[in-house]
DNA sequence: TTCATTTGACCGGG
DNA sequence: CCCGGTCAAATGAA
């Protein structure tokens, strides 16, 4: 995205102050402050955002940002991606057409580099069953099409389709579709423990980009994990953009993503590090915490929120957030809870008027 | 035996 | 009719 490069410096400058003031504004909170300092701190929160969001704006190579936060899910660098554009058309103003167009979608963007050797790496916390896998016209490698492996089980119908990008092999596309109704006990026991079949993928296709291998693939029998050497460094892509509408409530792993689109975008601003940090379940946090061996592996710090060059896009609709704050859901048990509650504590409507205004009032 | 993956067939929307 | 998405039988792995 454009703006990441002409406007970066100041935006970004304009969101670590928020954050920061953000962060006075929490302890302020937590202690007994005169009503007078938290005003005044409440005032430059807002104004900083205000600007960020201008800056945002004026930026004509994204559309709609700010006002629509209905959808647009690409302003990724990923144009070529239609259906994900598709997505967004879906939702706009067709409701009456239920189907799956009423489920929450966003996407993903993973980068693989060969380096650590986490497979699971790419796992998003959630067991997943491939049920396909299609090539996709115009597209080097096929896309994979997963769902909720407790789908029979419990009814859960979250999917996600995964294909590796055409620019960038390197990098993995993850559309997400539902949210998952399953209660999932690996959450709170490990941080990202499954071997999902991603890796599959993965290193087949990576193998066949290697060999310039255009299609079909022939099955490559050899131990693909010492061809590939199959060790994921993941980095969520920054780019990353979640798109969801209406009774979504994002899985607990969105919150963990740096470029997590969404309004948890803004709430991230909110909240320091270690408040963070201590919202997740002590695992899950080690599991993001610098200091942990696996966290480079995931360039998860909530740091990125500050420092990264392109951004968490966030959008979602008011609804969204709504249900975000006030709504638990199936999805209770998750980490997700704590991070409720601390919204709760925030009150987020006060601390954004105006500019949540249109994302969390419909 | 059970469960997951693979893969061609099938279906529906555009 | 084409293409993306899903189904389900075959196959493989544990």
């Amino acid at each position: 995205m454009e703006y990441a490069e002409n406007g970066e410096h100041g935006l970004i400058n304009e969101l670590i102050q928020g954050k920061e003031l953000a962060k006075q504004l929490c302890n302020l909170l937590s202690s007994s402050s005169s009503s007078s300092s938290k005003e005044i701190l409440i005032d430059k929160i807002l104004s900083t955002y205000e600007k960020a969001l201008t800056m945002l704006n004026s930026d004509s190579t994204i559309p709609n940002l700010i006002n629509s936060h209905s959808s647009s899910s690409s302003i990724n660098g990923s144009p070529s991606r239609s259906d994900l554009i598709d997505n967004d058309e879906e939702f706009k103003d067709k409701p009456p057409l239920k189907k799956r167009k009423t489920m929450p979608k966003w996407t993903e963007k993973v980068k693989v580099c060969s380096k650590t050797g986490l497979e699971g790496s790419l796992d998003d916390g959630y067991s997943w069953r491939k049920y396909g896998q299609k090539d996709i016209l115009g597209a080097k490698f096929p896309r994979g099409y997963y769902r909720c492996t407790y789908r029979n089980v419990q009814g859960c119908l979250a999917t996600k389709q995964v294909q590796r990008s055409d620019e960038d092999p390197t990098m993995i596309e993850v559309n997400y579709r539902g949210r998952h109704t399953c209660t999932q006990s690996k959450h709170s026991n490990k941080a990202f423990p499954s071997k999902t079949m991603l890796p599959v993928l993965e290193k087949n296709q990576f193998h066949k980009f290697q060999n310039n291998q255009p299609q079909k693939q022939e099955k490559m029998e050899q131990t693909q994990e010492e061809i590939f050497n199959f060790e994921a460094k993941l980095e969520l892509d920054t780019n990353t953009n979640i798109t969801t509408k209406d009774d979504d409530i994002f899985p607990w792993f969105c919150y963990l993503s740096p470029s997590m689109g969404s309004e948890n975008g803004d709430n991230d601003m909110l909240l320091s590090d270690s408040m963070f940090l201590e919202s997740f379940s002590p695992d899950i946090a080690s599991f993001i915490s610098p200091s942990t061996s696996e966290s480079d592996l995931f360039c998860l710090s909530p740091c990125q929120f500050g420092s990264s060059n392109n951004n968490g896009i966030v959008q979602a609709s008011e609804s969204d957030i709504t249900e975000i704050l006030s709504a638990p859901t199936s999805v209770t048990n998750s980490p997700i809870m704590d991070f409720d509650m601390l919204l709760d504590k925030l009150d987020f409507d006060t601390i954004f008027p105006s500019n949540t205004t249109e994302i969390s009032s419909s």
